[in-house]
This record gives C-alpha cells, sequence and structure tokens, in this order.
DNA sequence: ACCTGAACACCGTTCAAGT
DNA sequence: ACCTGAACACCGTTCAAGT
C-alpha cells in the first residue's frame, strides 16, 4: 500500500479492527500497533483517523452504549420493572461477551451522548415507576452501579487475555475454588461454598436486581 | 550498588516502593521499572522477590484488605447496620485515598486470605441482621459489589494519573459537566443536574447503602 | 491530505554473566 | 544467592519526509 491522499480507512475502520483485538484478546490486546496491523497500514496511519488510544477506547464504549434499545426500554406497554430487568440484563450480556470491555467502561467517566441517552431513558423509567425527580436520579445512579459493578468482579474473575467461557464452566471453576476452603479457619464461607460459586449467574444478578429495587421502590 | 548475596531488600520493601508510586501517579505508575529504580536497583533485580508484576498488583489488594478492622466490624457491641456502614465507608475511603487501587482490585479475583477473612465476617454480621445462610452469602456479594461498583464509576471520573482530589472539588467539576447538557435533548437529566452532581459524594455513597440494606431486609 | 520509515522514550521479562 | 548489563519483543506517539 502506497502513500497518498487515500482515505482508505475511517474511524469507523479504527473502531472494528478494535474491536475485533477486543474481542480475541482482551483489554489488553487492543493496541494502536495491533489496530494498525489489521487494517494494514503503518501504526502512525491510525493517528490521522483518531487523536490518540484513549479516544479509541472511549468511542468503544459509547458504541455499546448506543446498541442499548432505548425504544423497547421507553415503551409503556411493558411493566417498568420488566423493562429495568431487560435493560440490566442486556447490559449484562453485551458487557461479558467482551471480556475487558467493563475495564475500557471503568477507565473513563460515561459522559458521551448514548451514555446521557441511556440516563435520560432511564429517569423516565424510574418517573413511571412513581419516583419524584431526585429519588429517581439517585436511583438511576444505584442502577448503573449495580449493573457495572456486577459485570466488573465477574469480569474480574475471567481471563482477561482470553476469550470469554460459558457462564457454566465460570460458575464450575469458582465452585472449585470454594470447595477448597478450609472450613475450620472460614466455616461460614465454607458452609455457603456452593451458594457462593453462583455468584457469577444471571440468577445471581436477578436476585440482586430485585433487592434492589425492592430497596428503591419500598 | 554492587552485586552479590546481599539481600538487601525484601518482598515487603518492593510493595511498599509499588504502594508509593501508586500514591503518586496512579495505577499506570505501577512498573516493575519504576519499582526498580524507587530501590535504587536495576530493573532484573525486582524478580529475586517477586515472580512478575501481576503478583506484586495482587499483594497489593491483599495489603490493603488486611488493614480493614474486622474486629470492628464483628464487634456485637454496636447494631449490625452501623458496623455495616463502617465497612463501606471504611473501604470507600481507602480505596478512593488511592487513585488507580480500585483498577486493581478489579484485575483479578479477589481470592487471597484476607478477601476470605473479609468474606467470612461478613457473614456473621448479616446472619446476626437475622439473614439465612443462603440470603446471607447472596447479600455479601451484593454489598460488595455495591461498594466496589460505587468507587469504580467514582475512579473512572478521577483523573487516574493524578494524586486524588477531594471531594468537593469533584463534585464541583461533575456540576459543571451537567450544567452544560442540553435541556431540550435531555429534559429530565438538565432538571435534575445538581443532583447528578452529587453521585460521586459520600452521601450518595450513603443513602445507596441505605436501599440497598432496605432490599435486603425488608 | 494521507501515508511511510525512523526514531524516542518507554514497557515486562529473560539470560548469561559476575561476586 | 543475589545482583548486573544487555538484550528481546513489545508499547504510544512524534516528526520529517514522500506522493
Amino acid at each position: 500500500m502506497r502513500p497518498g491522499p487515500k482515505r482508505t480507512l475511517s474511524e469507523e475502520a479504527v473502531l472494528d479492527a478494535a474491536m475485533g483485538l477486543l474481542a480475541e484478546g482482551g483489554a489488553a490486546a487492543v493496541t494502536v500497533r495491533g489496530i494498525a496491523s489489521r487494517l494494514g497500514v503503518a501504526p502512525n496511519a491510525v493517528y490521522t483517523y483518531v487523536p490518540n488510544k484513549a479516544a479509541v477506547l472511549s468511542a468503544l464504549v459509547e458504541r455499546l452504549l448506543g446498541e442499548v434499545d432505548l425504544k423497547a426500554l421507553a415503551d409503556p406497554a411493558t411493566p417498568w420493572r420488566r423493562r429495568l430487568h431487560a435493560l440490566a440484563l442486556g447490559l449484562r450480556e453485551r458487557l461479558i461477551a467482551q471480556p475487558g470491555m467493563v475495564h475500557l467502561l471503568l477507565s473513563g467517566p460515561m459522559d458521551g451522548p448514548n451514555a446521557l441517552a441511556l440516563g435520560e431513558c432511564l429517569l423516565a423509567v424510574l418517573a413511571e415507576a412513581g419516583l419524584d425527580p431526585e429519588p429517581a436520579a439517585r436511583a438511576s445512579y444505584l442502577l448503573i452501579v449495580y449493573v457495572v459493578g456486577s459485570i466488573a468482579l465477574e469480569a474480574a474473575e475471567m481471563d482477561a487475555d482470553a476469550p470469554p467461557q460459558p457462564e457454566a464452566e465460570r460458575v464450575a471453576a469458582r465452585r472449585a475454588t470454594f470447595a477448597a476452603v478450609p472450613a475450620d479457619r472460614f466455616p461460614r464461607t465454607a458452609a455457603a461454598a456452593e451458594t457462593m460459586a453462583g455468584f457469577i449467574s444471571t440468577e445471581q444478578f436477578r436476585w440482586g436486581l430485585d433487592r434492589l429495587l425492592d430497596g428503591l421502590t419500598r
């Protein structure tokens, strides 16, 4: 490929390449040089389309948030609690599917337009749930904290530099870990080992979400 | 400093150096070469005391968790709710004081002895609160998710490569951000801007913790 | 305007020495 | 056993070219 004003690439192509690296090798694999090589271009050519690596990472987060189906979230035909469940579970599914994505999400403020749109939609749903503006705002943040926190803890137990394992295998790995806990020193932990193995599961995620919504609307 | 079997250093010294780098320059500043230079030693000398960088990071997390006052958490003289508040606020204070520490916490599983001890203690407190073993186990995880998630989101808005700013300044920065939100596109967000500026505060942290405990014990 | 080659200032880690 | 110098295979980013 010869130099010249060709504009063979685009910011979108850069983001696609970055996404591919993320999917294959985790957050550590997302490098400017890796993006360039995937695009068949010299490392510094990437800087034509993107100011720096940090911009790539936050653009990836924005892109992910843009994929959330806000129409379904806003649909007044479905009960608000069901809509919040769908949002939380959808976000979880997307974030877990891309190991290392949570780390990108937590590497900077969520202040992009898609993040704002999601927040706005969340406020509307919570208003429908009967919350006044101030509690609704606080509740929206609490929900985000829960979703992101859950996934961050899940991701912490995953091998960051590998493709994601299915949930059943990850739970099995945790079960093995807790089976090795000495019952004399940590009796309660050992007794609840089976429960604790399942913390990394959709079922526990749902349970926690319900306790949270209970606390918010009682 | 000349080579030879001197044992001038120790694993503890390595961790101290790493902690100093973390405090001064955030997570990105914690490098093997930085540790070595801080100890006045060649980069590879560090590998005499520590197998690799990942071991340094998880040891830092373990050290932090070891600083939690489990005796105060277990003290049956204080009401359990107050004890949980103290634990959560204490963890938050420590983690916020070291910018980048949350990223270390989230970079691997919390399966060290101090993490287990903290979990065990948490289970005991929740049992005192009247929860059966299984709900207690789930609740303990939910609490950890909340604390870690809150701090991770707070840290995401902090400059990772700089010493921590006081809470008041961070809230002020957020206020400026939300004041710039266009009210026509995001009316609810703009209306609740003042509330949302305070999400990064001890007060919101307390509020969320109380909603959580409400949901867990109702 | 867009791309290249070369370079700069970094990484983590390894390996063959020296004492 | 412990440390060193040198090296390897990487980073992100910049800069002076070439077309």
